[in-house]
DNA sequence: TTGAAAGCGCTAACAG
DNA sequence: CTGTTAGCGCTTTCAA
């Protein structure tokens, strides 16, 4: 038998008070002579009253007080510190993440954004695996704050925070080349990820201005998980002209290069995007940029726009750096 | 101006239908005439009308179809995975997931559980940082399902999740052994967590049994971090007798130790808890086990309870099992 | 400083 | 098969 539960109304009869005077000292409002409210709290603390937030915030227009991230995969790191990043910037305001993933499959991110929509969040942080987002439009044209992290989309008009893709890219290749290397490889996320043909793109310009003009034929794009990645590092390996270093666009990406490489003998140089975990024990030069700070950012611009700013979109670009680690010497001849 | 949000009575007016034959189409309940039905449909369409969830969900007693996750740092790929394995099991039921972390501090807990419980979730998923449960033992007792994750209360009786951490250590340590290691360190996590103890005493079990008198001089509790982690390994390695093998109870202090032995010629051999993305490719024998399925057996406990199953409360051992990599050789005289 | 009344959007319970 | 009524727990008017 559950017994059941205290609400503001049981408080209400048990300190003789009328429900909306409970409510005021329940929710800290001023106008409540001192001993009412000595009293309400006593009232309440005796029957162990616990306000119902779906009941507050269930009213004409309210918010539930919970932000909703759309990620690809929690148990991505990248993802998981954007998490982590977001979760403490909306701590101390009171709100509670919704945290959902996508798994890089557009369908299921409309039906989670339908359903965080549905839960009435207050805002939005998404790291979209679509292209279109006519449902996240037609919530933000109602008044719901939508943030857009790690990839910007084209066909909105909304606040983003993202990385400087190609500074990272240009940092990571110029450094190769003044190594020495010429025939860089790169192997890369799904070709759709605005992410990855930014970071293409500038792999392109990089080595063009470079006076490299083959590099296309070394670029391996849609690696989408580890086992992917290693093989296009194996198949880049197995060229006959090999390169004699190779950019991975990602941390997963990145791992999957280094299964490949740890049994070979004609291991070439690396460079990855993002740092990870044990990159300094392993010795692997990273463009290195904070996770954590895009999801604090996103959050808030996000409580920016729920205390009401209504200014134009605005666009965060997050700067990555270089660390030189071990793995990016000059080639072997 | 932001316009305002259809409602299922601005459906019903349209389809000049009722409400409740308006909720009877948007829920799929049957007993709709087809025809009635497509005219409700057209009108929802027209309108892009959304059900609100919260509406939905505040009845008296009714709960939000969402679970709580309480975790250290979702950051933490144990316990990113466990969020991970716990949404999976949630997704096609229809919940989503209210993750909360509680940064290993039994304060900061508390007023998690509680903002989770105000939001009435319909179960909660915990791995507590705290010794005294006095708010869930009370959501508990008021029908809310609760399921302990990683750690087992002493102070509830509720179903709960763990690894089997004894034979998990034993594993490493008579792996040890039987290549010849005696001087044996252990570096392990606060000493307060179950894990850890249940750990530490299948140590000193497995020791005694194999008929070392002196292990518990190289157990070093307490490293709550990455650096602690290390230091407690530099410690243990400058000691007048250090030791030639060293085991790790978790992974972010396998993480530590590896930053520890990076530079150190001394390098002992090494066997950490808990399984790591690159684990293989550093060659560390790990005590391997499934994070994912915690959370995944987690969550479908707490489906079972909110279906009603009200059986006494079920403990679910995983298993482990000894991933025997290069860090583990024979010591070096 | 306090209270009474109304209502948020939806669904159970009960008619028709 | 469809409609009417009532009410969830709380806060927002508006009065007193």
């Amino acid at each position: 038998m559950t017994s059941t539960r205290p609400t503001l109304q049981a408080v209400a009869t048990r300190s003789g008070v009328s429900m909306k005077t409970v409510s005021r000292v329940v929710n800290g409002e001023r106008y409540v002579a001192p001993e009412t409210a000595a009293r309400v709290l006593a009232a309440a603390a005796e029957l162990g009253f616990r306000p119902n937030a779906l009941a507050r915030e269930f009213r004409a227009g309210a918010r539930s007080a919970t932000v909703g991230l759309v990620t690809g995969d929690v148990a991505n790191p990248f993802y998981a510190r954007i998490a982590r990043g977001a979760e403490h910037a909306l701590r101390d305001p009171g709100y509670s993440l919704l945290a959902a993933s996508n798994d890089e499959d557009p369908a299921r991110e409309r039906t989670l954004v339908a359903q965080l929509v549905d839960r009435r969040v207050s805002g939005l942080l998404v790291v979209s695996a679509d292209d279109d987002h006519g449902l996240l439009a037609a919530e933000h044209a109602l008044g719901t704050p939508v943030v857009f992290l790690d990839r910007a989309p084209v066909d909105l008009d909304v606040d983003t925070v993202v990385l400087d893709n190609a500074g990272g890219m240009r940092l990571a290749v110029e450094h190769l080349l003044d190594r020495g290397h010429h025939r860089i490889g790169l192997v890369g996320d799904l070709g759709r990820l605005s992410t990855h043909r930014e970071r293409v793109e500038a792999f392109g310009t990089t080595m063009r201005a470079a006076g490299v003009t083959d590099w296309e034929r070394r670029v391996r794009s849609d690696s989408h998980d580890v086992e992917q990645a290693a093989g296009a590092v194996r198949a880049l390996l197995d060229d006959a002209e090999p390169p004699t270093a190779i950019v991975t666009t990602n941390n997963r990406i990145t791992t999957g290069a280094l299964r490949a490489l740890v049994d070979r003998p004609d291991r070439p140089a690396l460079v990855g995007f993002d740092d990870f975990d044990l990159a300094d024990v392993l010795g692997i030069t990273v463009v290195a940029h904070e996770p954590d700070t895009m999801g604090r950012v996103g959050a808030e611009e996000l409580l920016a726009r729920i205390a009401g700013d209504d200014a134009p979109a605005r666009h965060h670009v997050l700067p990555v750096r270089l660390v030189v680690r071990a793995s990016s010497g000059a080639p072997t001849p």
